[in-house]
DNA sequence: CATGGGATTGACT
DNA sequence: GTCAATCCCATGC
């Protein structure tokens, strides 16, 4: 990505990632949903200081901030606003695009739409790691590219974010209108 | 040092 | 709809 990208507010980032594509070990998809953290607010790991597991939240933006969920599996977020700042972009869902053999090889399905249509799917079918925390997105290993020409036009949703149980409130998730490739479909305004 | 809580998923009723 | 699997680390004594 163009530098200073990531060093903006993490709303902004959180909407203009989705489109982008995410690539590692030959393969790749496009973000078609994203949330956004920021230490002011109590779900983001940020939110209790600098500690150890929240280092690379404060460090500097562009880098890749993984962790463990529930024991199990490895989330992919990316780092946003200046240094000192601790802010990231969760990356939710991709549409697969390249390497969906490496992928169904890796999450042991078939079905293109259960590859990466979650935070620990995705992560699992690209291959990420807890040992990519702290890369650079930019030059990678696991890299982060702007968006293709069929995707510079795309709508985005905005909706709550899913599974947290602070603040949960604000509408911080960004999802690709209409896409088949959401970890759950957007809520519908009734 | 012990405890507890997850930014989840898949299997099962 | 329910629930277990299972790792990391912040917190509190």
């Amino acid at each position: 990505m163009r530098p200073g990208f990531y060093a903006r507010p993490v709303l902004e980032v959180a909407r203009d990632l989705v489109g982008c594509v995410v690539e590692h070990a030959g393969c790749a998809g496009v973000i078609v949903e994203t949330e956004a953290y920021h230490d002011s607010e109590p779900a983001c790991h940020a939110f209790v200081g600098l500690t150890g597991r929240t280092a690379t939240l404060f460090g500097p933006p562009g880098r890749a901030y993984v962790y463990r969920s529930y024991g199990i599996h490895a989330l992919l977020n990316a780092v946003c606003e200046p240094e000192g700042m601790g802010a990231a972009v969760l990356i939710r869902a991709l549409e697969p695009v390249r390497g969906l053999e490496s992928m169904r090889a890796r999450r042991g399905v078939e079905q293109i739409r259960n590859l990466c249509s979650g935070p620990g799917k995705l992560t699992e079918a690209l291959g990420i790691e807890l040992v990519h925390n702290g890369g650079d997105l930019t030059h990678g290993p696991v890299r982060i590219t702007p968006r293709p020409r069929a995707w510079r036009g795309v709508e985005v949703s905005a909706d709550t974010r899913i599974g947290i149980s602070k603040a949960v409130e604000l509408p911080w998730r960004f999802c690709a209108t209409g896409s088949r490739f959401l970890s759950r479909p957007v809520q519908v305004a009734v």
